[in-house]
DNA sequence: CCGAACTTAAACATTT
DNA sequence: TAAATGTTTAAGTTCG
């Protein structure tokens, strides 16, 4: 336990990722990759030492370490290390290598991990051994202060800084300053890897620690990942895997290939080491994650972090940690030379701290230099050679892809076998940790590496932040994922599953079967679906029409849900408004304030609306309807004159909503009171004032849900009784009004319609001007004749009727609706019903779900046929929305313009169709409005409905 | 309480 | 043959 305990620390800090760099040992030229970054940090793999120091000094070490390895260039990577990565307080570790691989091709490492979990550890311990130092440093800040797993990041990066100050004095001045300058002189010679800029690079990666995952570097690396595994964490700093073989070609005797081991153990041990190499890791030939590997004669150190430190390793002193114990000799200082990898300059470089100076490539660099360190780069500190080793390198030469481990094996491969096994084995022993890393074993040797079992991580080692589960759907996040890295042909499963993991690491950590549920979603939701064929499987997409669609019923439903909300409110502030604005009719009120009843009411009412809808429709009580509407928009303007330096947008919500509650109401009260016929027309011509109060209160209602309070009376209640009496005069006003059709207000009507962001945003787009009536009355005539706007006299009664008996259920209304309907289907759709429907197909759309039943392919078409001409129509406007909408809506990703393709319903319907479409759209919104308030509509309307009846009577 | 949406498993088929 | 990949079905969970 202890030791994998301190071993995973030791190498990472959140301990996730720990485990897989133990295991293996790539050798990544530091890339930048945000990815990279995170996940590798720097665990210096043969930190390891660890048990030892488990306790002690964290902090110290580990601050410093990373601190002052990163300083220089990285300080910034080494907090995005730190952050993403697991981090520790020490920032030390982090072997999340693994985590970065996510692909198929890194599932070899990552199995490896599994597998060689022991194996890793074992070398660690080799290491830890011999270079106690180091390890314990880390180990003992890890294991004590973090016990867990994850140190905030930014405690992480903080400490790092401290560290820094700590034990800094020697090595972050001298690595640091030195680093850039003269690191800039030796670029050339330095790793190049590729690495794009560091600066940019890492600060980003300090930007967003937490983001790491997200990071958009992720989606090319992720992408790249498709044509090169590996190559996908090139650009950042992952640690490349190479096998232990390779190493083993070196120099030397088995290298020990441990990150973790340190101190002259591992001097000593070499030679016991092969021994233990017999012992043998497991199998195969563990690959290594590691960033660079240091040759020694009598064994390897693999520079699994990016920042190490080599030294003398001081038993006495933890304070100092020492991840490469270079030995007894007093010649070598405890803290002698470091070696960090330079995010400026994008390679490693190496500071000589030690007084005695060290030589590199067999010059002699003194105290408070640093070099860069290339491929091959020969140093010798002390009595002590060794060379500096880049897997990438290496590999780059061949190009190779992450994966194939074997080129870089090539250079690097050789030894190890044995090694492999020693260190593995010793390491088992340590190593418990991992819960279920059983699998061991897997032969990797050359072909295909069996996979190994997924790591399985412990609380600890998983980010805070990665532990719960992503709210988000899997539709959602496949969608995500798939906007974010597909290419035009397409992801594959393997990809989608990096992807996901880049962008949700919780499904780095979390145990598998989220693939199934990934595939299931891909095959049953519409959403998806297959671009190309490729290898053995699809390559997936995205069906955006679909999708868009779907999006269009969501927001539908929840601008519909908005608006009832709004409605409803409105209505108690109507009421409120009301009782304020008629005292005449208090004792009336009274009467009303019963609200007892509502409920039972509302469907009734819904239904009765809806039978009213349809009643209107068959008898064509248009007319009637028109010119109530004409009418109520006439009177709306009139009252809004003043908008009291209201915005256009604003006005035209608060007149949508104010007509939907007026509308609501009267009908309500009209139900209520028995009284058959068009309610708003009887009391337009019986008695306007009464209307024009209730258009006030509205409006006030409106205007205060609209404002959000800011602006609570928007009609002064006497002005509306002048209005009414003029109203009366103007009746005929109101058709004049009416009359002008269609004028470009979308706006206006989008506004009315559904006053919800999409509308807002399109107000943007439009030109502020005068606030146009016209738009209102459009919108009014066509949906109110559906709907609200029962004809007078004709099917009132038995509507009303109906909607008394009429049981109560929304949904059955919904039913009832249809029935009615079936009567007005014929008009237009936009009745109660269709917004029923409407909501319906949105659901089932919205279902993205679509998942399980198919529902996708039912709602795509289904919820359109069924939803009515209106439900189509409003898919049209929506798209017309969406368009608009688009910018301002968040999710971007899911919203797109249905522009190359529209659907058989878009196509239907033109640009100025559509722009009728979304007429309708808003029509039926406000309907939709409408009837949620009649069903909301409750004893509140009471009020209302006896002041009107009053008034009509 | 119901149903839709969604998740999770599992069985099975297909492909490489 | 083993894995990965896809498909389908079913059961469970959550939410409105």
């Amino acid at each position: 336990m202890d030791r994998e305990m301190a071993i995973v620390e030791s190498s990472n800090h959140l301990g996730a990722s720990s485990p897989a760099t133990d295991t293996q040992i790539t050798m990544n030229p530091p890339l930048i990759n945000e990815h990279e970054v995170k996940g590798t940090t720097e665990s210096i793999t043969g930190s390891s030492g660890n048990e030892i120091p488990m306790e002690a000094e964290q902090a110290n070490s580990p601050h410093i370490e990373t601190g002052e390895e990163l300083s220089k260039s990285p300080d910034i990577s080494v907090e995005k290390e730190i952050e993403n990565t697991i981090t520790d307080d020490n920032g030390n570790l982090k072997l999340e290598l693994p985590d970065n691989l996510d692909n198929a091709d890194f599932s070899k490492l990552l199995e490896f991990d599994a597998k060689n979990d022991e194996a890793l550890f074992n070398s660690n311990e080799l290491l830890s051994q011999t270079m106690n130092t180091v390890n314990e440093i880390n180990i003992e800040g890890i294991s004590d202060d973090h016990n867990e797993e994850v140190t905030p990041r930014n405690n992480i990066s903080i400490e790092a800084v401290i560290s820094h100050d700590d034990e800094k004095e020697k090595t972050q001045d001298n690595s640091g300053a030195v680093k850039v300058e003269e690191i800039k002189g030796f670029e050339e010679t330095g790793i190049k890897t590729a690495q794009p800029t560091t600066d940019a690079i890492y600060t980003e990666k300090n930007e967003s620690p937490a983001e790491e995952d997200d990071d958009d570097d992720t989606p090319s690396t992720i992408i790249i990942e498709k044509n090169n595994p590996l190559h996908t964490r090139n650009n950042s700093i992952t640690p490349i895997m190479f096998q232990q073989h390779e190493l083993l070609t070196q120099p030397s005797q088995h290298s020990v290939t441990e990150n973790n081991s340190t101190d002259a153990e591992t001097f000593e041990r070499k030679p016991s080491e092969p021994s233990n190499e017999s012992l043998s890791l497991p199998n195969e030939q563990p690959t290594i994650f590691a960033y660079a590997r240091l040759d020694f004669q009598s064994f390897t150190f693999y520079v699994q972090t990016l920042h190490a430190i080599i030294g003398r390793r001081s038993e006495n002193d933890f304070s100092h940690k020492v991840d490469v114990n270079l030995g007894p000799s007093k010649s070598i200082s405890r803290r002698h030379a470091q070696i960090f990898y330079n995010f400026g300059t994008g390679r490693f470089e190496l500071s000589i701290i030690g007084k005695n100076g060290a030589f590199v490539d067999d010059i002699f660099v003194e105290k408070g230099n640093t070099v860069p360190l290339r491929n091959r780069t020969k140093i010798q500190i002390g009595q002590i050679p060794f060379q500096f080793i880049l897997p990438e390198q290496e590999r780059n030469e061949d190009s190779k892809s992450p994966e194939n481990p074997e080129v870089t094996e090539s250079e690097i491969k050789i030894k190890d076998l044995k090694k492999n096994e020693l260190k593995p084995k010793k390491k088992v022993s340590t190593v418990t940790k991992p819960k279920k890393p059983q699998a061991k074993a897997p032969v990797k040797k050359d072909k295909k590496p069996p996979k190994l079992p997924k790591k399985v991580y412990t609380l600890e080692e998983i980010p805070l932040e990665y532990r719960t589960k992503p709210t988000i759907s899997y539709s959602a996040m496949l969608t995500t994922c798939i906007r974010k890295y597909s290419t035009a042909k397409g992801m594959s499963l393997s990809e989608i599953y990096a992807g996901i993991r880049e962008l949700f690491p919780y499904y780095k950590y979390c145990a598998d079967g989220w693939q199934s549920s990934v595939r299931h979603n891909l095959s049953l939701n519409k959403s998806f679906r297959k671009v190309s064929k490729e290898g053995k499987g699809w390559l997936w997409g995205l069906d955006e029409e679909y999708i868009t669609e779907r999006e269009r019923q969501k927001k539908k439903q929840s601008e519909m849900a908005i608006a009832k909300a709004h409605a409803a409110q409105l209505k108690l502030e109507q009421q409120q408004h009301r009782q304020q604005q008629v005292p005449s009719q208090k004792g009336k009120k009274d009467i009303v304030s019963q609200k007892s009843p509502v409920y039972a009411r509302k469907q009734n009412i819904s239904q009765t609306l809806a039978a009213n809808r349809a009643a209107s429709n068959k008898k064509n009580t248009a007319s009637d309807n028109q010119r109530t509407m004409k009418y109520l928009q006439e009177q709306l303007v009139i009252l809004t004159r003043d908008r009291k330096g209201l915005s256009k947008q604003v006005i035209a919500a608060i007149l949508t909503q104010a007509l939907a509650m007026t509308i609501n109401q009267v009908t309500q009260a009209a139900k209520n009171k028995g009284i058959t016929g068009n309610p708003l027309t009887a009391l337009m011509d019986k008695n306007p004032q009464h209307l024009n109060l209730i258009l006030a209160a509205a409006v006030n209602a409106a205007t205060a849900k609209v404002t959000k309070g800011e602006v609570k009376q928007l009609v002064n209640p006497e002005t509306t009784a002048a209005l009414a009496a003029k109203a009366q005069n103007s009746k005929p006003i109101t058709q004049p009004i009416v009359q002008t059709p269609n004028v470009p207000d979308r706006p206006i009507t989008q506004s009315s319609a559904s006053a919800s962001s999409h509308n807002i945003n399109y107000m943007h787009d439009k030109p502020p001007g005068p606030f146009d009536p016209s738009s209102l009355s459009r919108f009014f005539q066509p949906r109110q004749n559906a709907r609200v706007a029962s004809p007078a006299a004709a099917p009132v009664p038995v509507t009303v009727a109906q909607s008394v008996d009429i049981p109560p259920k929304p949904k059955p209304t919904l039913n009832s609706g249809g029935e009615s309907e079936s009567g007005s289907s014929s008009s237009t759709a936009s009745s109660s019903e269709s917004e029923s429907d409407s909501d319906s197909g949105s659901d089932d759309g919205s279902g993205s779900g679509s998942d399980a039943s198919g529902d996708g392919s039912s709602t795509s078409s289904g919820s359109e046929s069924e939803s009515d001409s209106g439900s189509e129509i409003d898919e049209k406007e929506d798209k017309g929305q969406s368009e608009d909408v688009k910018h301002n809506d968040t999710e971007d990703d899911v919203i797109h313009n249905n522009n190359g393709s529209s659907n058989g319903h878009d196509t239907l319907e033109t640009d100025e169709e559509g722009h009728d479409s979304k007429r309708q759209k808003i029509v039926e919104e406000i309907d939709s409005v409408n009837i949620a308030d009649e069903e909301k509509i409750g004893g509140t309307d009471n009020n209302i409905n006896i002041a009107i009846n009053s008034s009509i009577k």
